[in-house]
DNA sequence: TCAACATAGTTCATAATATAAACTATAGAG
DNA sequence: CTCTATAGTTTATATTATGAACTATGTTGA
């Protein structure tokens, strides 16, 4: 059984690197001692692993860094159709993946789900361990207890308690959580941004998504609302702003999304297609042009009122190429940066990063593997 | 000397109020007998205080309060001129206070506040024990060590270690704190929301001051520029938009602040006063009523802004009363409540307060009380 | 080559702090 | 007036961190 102190080494490795013991009794307050003892249980069970040694003058410091393989986690991503699940080590690795169909129905849902796992748990076979845990990401809300589904529109779903069903078929401690957060707590635990305190995560895919770190904790706002960019209110003047399924009009989501773009292009008579779209406005196609104008814009708009706001060192972008290699990009990037206060380190605050395909399904893993660094009490 | 357990025990004390010792340990998860120690050497420094027993079936409870006379605090607001100092107790209440012309001169300025905090000093007597703390609210950037003034255009500040200064010559501890970040920490610790975790006051004077609460800590963004909210990028149409003194165009400080209103005023021939102004709008008069309208609006489009993006459970906000009960408030609350999405606690979210006299004076004191109730690691 | 030095990490006696379980205190209910 | 329910205390004990002395393992420079 691991102590708060275990805890707090194993965080503390996660988050800054590997460190020797004498490195993190300073860092974490403590006392050389109480780190050497605490360290000596965690490398017996396996849990950390030392590195080659580092010379310098005196005694050379032994970096301790947490083993990829002390844990397997599953990660499973409703964001999209596939289904995809995961298999991944306690560092966001992928060892393993496979794709279903998303079935809405929830039982045939959990019964995919569970076969799936079953397949991978196999896969993985004995020698190496059992699983630690599953993580679920899905579009939607998801309660406190990161357990039940209270609503998600793709799936057609109201107070489903997916996370209980789970976990009593696999026997393994399950999480869910709504997607965009998933991504940026996996950002959080597994990326390059894990030592930054304060920074966002914003997708765009056919609706867009937005989370935050604030104070190294994921912002979840007083009833799990916050980061609800895609109804900011952007299109203020009331001529041109169109409706919203969220029954308002304007909402960032009615321009700046794929679905939005698409509509707005099937309006002008032009192809829906994204990729289509993007050669055509290369290729100087004014209507094109000035619909992924348009929507980079606002989506710059609402990005300089999240800076404005929350202040994060960073803002990382998940964005089709095409698009952010195009106007649409350079109109987001342009429009943040001349609606913000000029900070020394505005430049570079906007990180454009691939969609990678299994990114939401290693975000839902590192759900999982949180609970391991982290322990019950963690974030 | 009191250990992380006493402060345990003031903090939830002063979050949720009297509780009995079975309470506290339950809240807390503690064993009754270590929160029955506790709670003796707090008694025994008298900083604890028993109420009347509450009898229920077996033996009374006794509910435990942190005593207001514990600590005296002095508060200094240099928000406007002039200058506001309060002598407070540790429950925020005001027993004395001082007002002297603000000096932008740092020696002048130290000086003449010294000689304020001397005097009521010498008026809090010697029986009642000394001061504890000093905390400032300025507007203006403030360092992470909260000691120095980064920047203050007001006073003409940059890299000003006032508080420094101020703990050198009244040998008592010292905290600044930009005004906005005062009077939400002033809230939290003293006001009717202490309990939520998660809110935001803003308050509309010459210019507009924010600041949030999140997950139950003061949200200062990577480069404490969080709460920015008077630069949101809110005229979007830039036939329109006013340049602003940030070298933007079309922030909400240049529709929405009082000095904004009152230029928009002059440029349409009327009087530049808010109370005259206001009354003109009242009797209906159609330029006044439209200045008024969109301020309030904007001001209203920037709070919807704010509440998609954190979602916090009230807005607080502070405005002169002509302004609440005319078209500014109305126009304000309406705009707000049609841009977010509906949630089941929408209504009520928005909170009016009138703008007390003395509001970021004892803000600023709940900083150096909050040393005394959340400890040297405290919040 | 070897003594001097510097830093990393461990050992062990001790201090601080929490706990569990039994105990006392104080009421209302029947 | 006893029974019962709940609040709070006592005490022996377990857990966890600490400080200071100690060992380990290298570099440095004469």
């Amino acid at each position: 059984m691991l102590s708060t102190g275990h805890y707090l080494i194993l965080s503390s490795l996660s988050r800054n690197g590997p460190e020797s013991r004498s490195e993190l009794a300073l860092r974490l307050g403590m006392s050389k001692a109480a780190v050497s003892g605490l360290v000596r249980d965690l490398l017996k069970q396996d849990i950390l692993c030392e590195q080659a040694p580092v010379h310098g003058s005196g005694r050379p410091s032994v970096p301790l860094a947490v083993r990829a393989e002390a844990a397997w986690l599953i990660g499973i991503s409703l964001q999209d159709d596939p289904a995809i699940v995961v298999l991944t080590d306690l560092h966001g690795t992928v060892h393993d993946r496979m794709e279903l169909p998303r079935h809405a129905d929830l039982d045939t849902c959990v019964a995919a789900l569970c076969a799936a796992i079953g397949q991978l748990r196999e896969g993985l076979g004995t020698a190496r361990g059992d699983l630690s845990g599953v993580g679920v990401a899905l579009p939607g809300f998801v309660a406190n207890d990161r357990q039940t589904c209270l609503a998600c529109t793709a799936l057609g779903w109201r107070d489903v308690d997916i996370g209980g069903l789970l976990s009593k078929r696999t026997g393994l401690p399950t999480w869910i959580e709504n997607d965009a957060n998933a991504l940026i707590l996996g950002e959080q635990l597994f990326g390059t941004l894990r030592s930054s305190p304060d920074f966002s995560v914003i997708f765009i895919s056919h609706g867009i998504g937005c989370a935050t770190i604030v104070n190294g904790r994921l912002l979840r706002g007083s009833a799990g609302g916050a980061g609800e960019m895609s109804h900011a209110p952007i299109v203020t003047d009331m001529a041109h702003a169109l409706p919203c399924r969220c029954g308002n009009r304007g909402c960032l989501e009615t321009v700046a999304s794929l679905l939005a773009i698409g509509n707005a292009a099937r309006r002008a008579g032009l192809p829906a297609g994204i990729g289509e779209l993007a050669r055509l406005a290369a290729a100087g196609q004014p209507e094109a042009l000035s619909i992924l104008h348009h929507a980079g814009a606002s989506m710059g708009l609402a990005t300089a009122h999240l800076i404005q706001l929350v202040d994060p060192s960073h803002v990382v972008v998940m964005l089709d190429p095409q698009l952010r290699d195009g106007i649409y990009g350079h109109a987001l990037q342009r429009e943040t940066e001349s609606h913000i206060l000029r900070r020394p380190a505005s430049r570079g605050m906007i990180l454009f990063r691939d969609f990678e395909p299994d990114s939401f399904a290693s975000g839902a893993a590192s759900l999982a593997a949180r609970y391991f660094i982290f322990g019950p009490d963690g974030v």
